[in-house]
RNA sequence: GGCUUGGUAGCUCAGUUGGUAGAGCAGUGGACUGAAAAUCCUCGUGUCGGCAGUUCAAUUCUGCCCCGAGCCA
């Protein structure tokens, strides 16, 4: 007993739903695979199912982290074995959903390659640089080191130029290296994965105009309100997100609620066409463009059923 | 009704001393190994409001008309 499910699907698909009815019907276990979901008190703008369904349906991996803790992806693989297996000694069926793309690649590619974490002394020497200097400077730094890994990345992804220069300079090694890009699909578990593809884009589109209402009408500003007063002072990694960023700026008094709500519309469908690229392109996943219950249905049955 | 001003890409606007035009945003496709709802890359033909006139040539100049904004009546 092994087994393990997956149900990817970008933002505003209709997965928890999904996901809700499926755990119904066969007695699964649900895993949350959101990287906001995963933080306490980042409720209302996360779509976090409601207090009611979680008690009556409860979800891994949702409410972990503290409002100020930092997480990781590597972090996250180790917490998703446990759970699972977790699930497994407890003779049911995980299933993982979510719409964090990373998370879910991670965890198809059997974990990542064995980094050593940054240290604080080794992310300020960085930033020292980058404030001396320029990117421009820090990636001909890279180039200089490790020139294959450099030219895996653009010029202007500061992002993964900096990350490239602590890899190197935490592990003493060129990233190219010691990151294992080929680590081949651990089969751990026997896997269904199944991905929402929305085929049309203009519903998806519609679908995300009425839950950003919905969360707006719930009180989404009085949710970041409550959080900055409560927290002043502390750097919440989830601020950052969809929504909350904008709910920031306008709170701030740098735009008016109409100019918040197209921002945070123009973010969430920019998020979803993210996540379809993931979709389209990883492997191993049976797609439906729509939400079809029925099929999505008989196809759990039969491989709840399969002995394996 | 008169005067002023504007009508250019889905939106906001730039521009063409006359040779049919380009930015930002939006949208699209893509990349993705410890912040990933992050970070980054690619892609720009649209009767330049309509009709007529001048001209080798008009989106650009002229006239009339239509639509919007402001002011005066």
């Amino acid at each position: 007993m092994n087994k393990v499910i997956s149900l990817m699907g970008p933002t505003a698909s209709g997965k928890t739903d999904l996901a809700i009815l499926l755990a119904q019907e066969f007695n699964l276990e649900i895993i949350s695979v959101d990287s906001v979901m995963f933080y306490k008190e980042f409720n209302i703008g996360s779509a976090k199912p409601k207090e009611e369904i979680l008690a009556k349906f409860p979800h891994r991996m949702i409410n972990i982290l503290e409002p100020f803790e930092e997480y990781s992806v590597a972090k996250f693989y180790e917490n998703l074995l446990l759970h699972i297996k977790e699930v497994h000694n407890k003779k049911k069926i995980p299933l993982l959903v979510g719409g964090s793309m990373m998370y879910f690649k991670t965890y198809f590619s059997g974990g990542l390659s064995d980094l050593k974490i940054v240290q604080n002394d080794i992310k300020k020497l960085i930033d020292d640089m980058l404030s001396k200097n320029n990117l421009e400077f820090l990636y001909d730094y890279l180039k200089k080191i490790d020139i294959e890994f450099a030219k895996k990345i653009h010029f202007n992804d500061k992002y993964r130029i900096v990350r490239g220069l602590e890899i190197y300079f935490s592990n003493k090694k060129k990233p190219s290296e010691i990151i294992n890009y080929n680590l081949k699909e651990k089969k751990f578990f026997k896997n269904l994965n199944l991905s929402v593809i929305p085929n049309s884009r203009d519903n998806l589109h519609k679908n995300i105009e009425i839950r950003l209402d919905n969360m707006l009408a719930e009180g989404l500003l009085d949710e970041v309100n409550k959080l900055n007063f409560k927290y002043v002072g502390k750097k919440l990694p989830a601020m950052s997100t969809i929504g909350y960023k904008q709910a920031n700026e306008f709170l701030q008094g740098k735009m008016n609620v109409k100019t918040m709500r197209s921002n945070i519309l123009a973010a969430t469908r920019q998020l979803a066409k993210r996540q379809i690229t993931w979709l389209r392109h990883i492997d191993a996943t049976i797609v439906y463009e729509l939400l079809v219950y029925d099929n999505i249905l008989i196809r759990v049955d039969k491989f709840v059923r399969k002995k394996i």
